[in-house]
DNA sequence: CTTGGCACTCCGAAAGCCCGAGTGCCAACC
DNA sequence: GGTTGGCACTCGGGCTTTCGGAGTGCCAAG
C-alpha cells in the first residue's frame, strides 16, 4: 500500500472539504481527482488514515472530515505556500503605501488582512523593545509632577506623568534630561533600559530620587507596555464562517476581547519573521479558540518586533491564507524599515 | 374603553415578553397581572394596540410581541428609571475608583457596563473640547522636526511630530513655547484654540511660520481628534442574545467595527449629560443596528464631554439598563471631575 | 363595556417513512 | 500484497403527515 498515495488522498480530502464544506466520500474523491484507482482502494486508504487519527467520519455513512491532526500534517508536509500574483502584490503595496503614520499603517494592515482573507485579522503594535530611543523629554507640570515622554525610532510616542519625591525646578530637570538622553538616545530600548538603571548611582545624591522615579517610568514605558496593544478587524466575518461555526462565535469573541490571549498567541507563534506559523484547533491553549485556526507571521524592522495574523475556522484555505499573511507581513516590514 | 388599562396592557406585554422571550397571549396576561377583567376584554385591548401599531402577532394564533413603536412608548411614558440599590452603587464606585489613569478609567467603565448589563458596552473617550489645557510642550527632535505635546486637564496627552519650515533652535523654541503656553494654559480648549489662531500675527515675522505650524498641529489635536476614540467590550454577549438574534450578529459586528457610526450615535444621543437616551431598532440610521436598541448617556466634567452606552436586542430590560447606564455615567463623571 | 362561548387558524413537535450516500468486508483477481 | 467489483448494512436527513394546544376574532347576552 503506497504511503504516497495515502497522503495524496489526505490532501485531496482537505482540499475538497475546505472547498465544499461537506464530508467527502470515496466516490466523490475518485471523480474529482485522477488517482487512477477505484473507490474501493481509496476506501482502504481512508480506513488507514482514520486509524492514524487524521480523518474522521461524523456519522456512519457520511464522508470523511479532516481532524486537527490531519490539518496539521497537511500544513506541515503537503503544502507549499503559494506565491502571490503580481496584481495581488500590487494591491497590497498600493493600499499600504498610502499610510501617513504608524497608527495608520497598523490600521490599514489589519483591515487589509481582514478583507483579503475574509477572516478575523489581528495586528500587534510594533514593539518598542527592539526599536531605538530617539529622544526622551521631561516636562515640568508644576509642583512635583513631571511629564516623561519617550519618542521611539518608529515614531511611536509613550508618555507618563510621574510624581517626583520633591518639587522639581527646571534647572535640575534640564540636567537630568541631558543625562538621560546621553545614556539612551540612539540606543536600542533594551540597552537604554539597562544603562538607565545604572544612572542614579552616578549622580549626586540630591537628584537620585528624581532620576529613579523618571527611570522607573521610562522602564514601564519600555518594558511593561511593549507589545501591549493589538488591533482587530473583521470580527463580523465570524458570522460568515457558516452555520456549523455559529455555536463557537460567543467563545471566540470572548477570546478576542482578551487581548492578553492574542498577544501571547502572537508572541509564541511569531518568533521568526520569515516564517508563517499556524496553530490549529485543539492546539490552542485557550478553550474558546479550539474551533479556530490562527495563521501568523512576525513583522517589523531588522529584528522581529511584532506579530500579525488572521483567525478563521479550522476548515480554512491554509495555503492561500498563509500566502496572504506572509505577503502582508513582508510589505509592512518593508514599509517600517524604510 | 379605558385608555389607561390599554397602556397597562402594553406595559405588561413588554415586561412579560422581555422576561419570557415568547409572544404573550391574553390568557397568560390576565393570569400574571391583576387587571380584574377577563381575557376576552384584554383581547379587545390588544386588538386596539395592534391597530395602533404598538404590538404585532408573529403569526395568527400566536401571542403578541411589542413593535419598535411599542417599546418607544413604553420607554417614554411607562417607565420610571429605577433607582440603584445601595450594594449596586457600591459595586460600581468600588470597581471604578481603583482606576489609575484615564485609560484605565475608560477601560474599567466599558468592562463594568458590559458585565452589569450583559450587553455590548461602548465608551467614548472624554473629549478634549470642553476640557482645559494644562500645558503645551515643544521638543526639538533635531533638524526641522519638533514634537508638539498637549497635556489636557483630564490628564490625556496628545502628541504630534511636525516638520518646521526651517531648522529650529532651542532658543527660538523656548520663546514660542512660552508664548503658546501664555495664550493657552489653563484655558478651555476651544478658547485656547481661538487665541492660538491669532498668535502668529503678534510675533515677529521670523517666527511666524514656525508658530503657524505648531498651532496647526495643536488644532488638529484639539479639534479633529476630539471625540475620535471609542472602546468596546462585551461583544461576546451578542451570542447570548438568543437564537432569534443570531442572524443579526454579523451586521451588528460590522457596525461595531465602524467606530464612526458609534461616535455619531453617541454624539446624537448624548447631548445632555443628565439624561439617558434610547434609540430603538428601526429608529437607527445604520441598517446593521436595526435589530438592536442602544441606551446612552453623556458623561464627563462640568460640561458634557463624551458619551457612553450599551447596545442590546430591542427586547431588552429598558428600565434596568437605563438605570445602570445612568448610574455608571454619574460615577465616571464624578471620578473625572475630582 | 364586559364576558363566556365557540369556531377557526396555524405553529411546531412528534412520528413515520424513504432515499441515497457511504461504509466495511469479502472473495476474486493480477 | 495490493486492487477491485459486489453486496449487505447503516444511518442521517429530508419529506410528509398527523395532532394538540395555544391563541385569536367574533358574537350574542349580560
Amino acid at each position: 500500500m503506497s504511503d504516497e498515495r495515502r497522503l495524496a488522498v489526505l490532501r485531496a480530502i482537505v482540499e475538497d472539504y475546505v472547498h465544499t464544506r461537506e464530508p467527502v466520500g470515496s466516490r466523490a474523491l475518485v471523480e474529482r481527482h485522477p488517482f487512477g484507482v477505484s473507490s474501493a482502494t481509496i476506501r482502504n486508504d481512508m480506513a488507514v488514515l482514520e486509524d492514524e487519527g487524521l480523518i474522521v467520519q461524523p456519522h456512519t455513512s457520511a464522508g470523511r472530515v479532516p481532524t486537527d491532526a490531519g490539518y496539521r500534517l497537511f500544513v506541515d508536509r503537503l503544502t507549499e505556500v503559494r506565491a502571490m500574483s503580481h496584481p495581488e502584490r500590487k494591491a497590497i503595496s498600493g493600499f499600504l503605501s498610502g499610510a501617513v503614520d504608524l497608527d495608520d499603517v497598523v490600521d490599514r494592515t489589519v483591515r487589509l488582512l481582514a478583507s483579503l482573507t475574509q477572516q478575523v485579522a489581528v495586528v500587534q503594535y510594533p514593539s518598542l523593545t527592539r526599536s531605538t530611543v530617539r529622544h526622551v523629554e521631561l516636562v515640568p507640570l508644576g509642583g512635583r509632577r513631571v511629564l516623561v515622554v519617550l519618542i521611539a525610532g518608529t515614531g511611536r510616542v509613550e508618555q507618563r506623568i510621574v510624581e517626583a519625591p520633591t518639587d522639581v525646578d527646571e534647572t535640575v530637570l534640564s540636567e537630568v534630561r541631558a543625562k538621560v538622553n546621553a545614556e539612551s538616545a540612539g540606543r536600542q530600548l533594551i540597552e537604554a533600559s539597562a544603562r538607565l538603571q545604572a544612572l542614579p548611582d552616578q549622580l549626586e545624591p540630591a537628584h537620585r530620587d528624581l532620576v529613579r522615579t523618571v527611570v522607573r517610568a521610562l522602564d514601564e514605558a519600555l518594558v511593561e507596555e511593549r507589545e501591549e496593544r493589538v488591533v482587530l478587524a473583521g470580527a463580523a466575518n465570524l458570522a460568515r464562517f457558516g452555520p456549523d461555526f455559529a455555536s463557537s462565535i460567543g467563545p471566540v469573541l470572548d477570546a478576542l476581547e482578551e487581548h492578553v490571549v492574542l498577544l501571547r498567541l502572537l508572541g509564541e507563534l511569531s518568533q521568526d519573521r520569515s516564517v508563517v506559523a499556524v496553530r490549529i484547533g485543539s492546539e490552542h491553549a485557550h478553550e474558546g479558540l479550539r474551533a479556530t485556526s490562527v495563521v501568523t507571521s512576525g513583522y517589523g524592522g531588522t529584528d522581529v518586533v511584532a506579530g500579525l495574523g488572521v483567525l478563521g475556522p479550522t476548515r480554512m484555505d491554509y495555503p492561500t491564507t498563509m500566502a496572504t499573511v506572509r505577503a502582508v507581513a513582508r510589505y509592512v516590514s518593508r514599509l517600517l524599515d524604510g
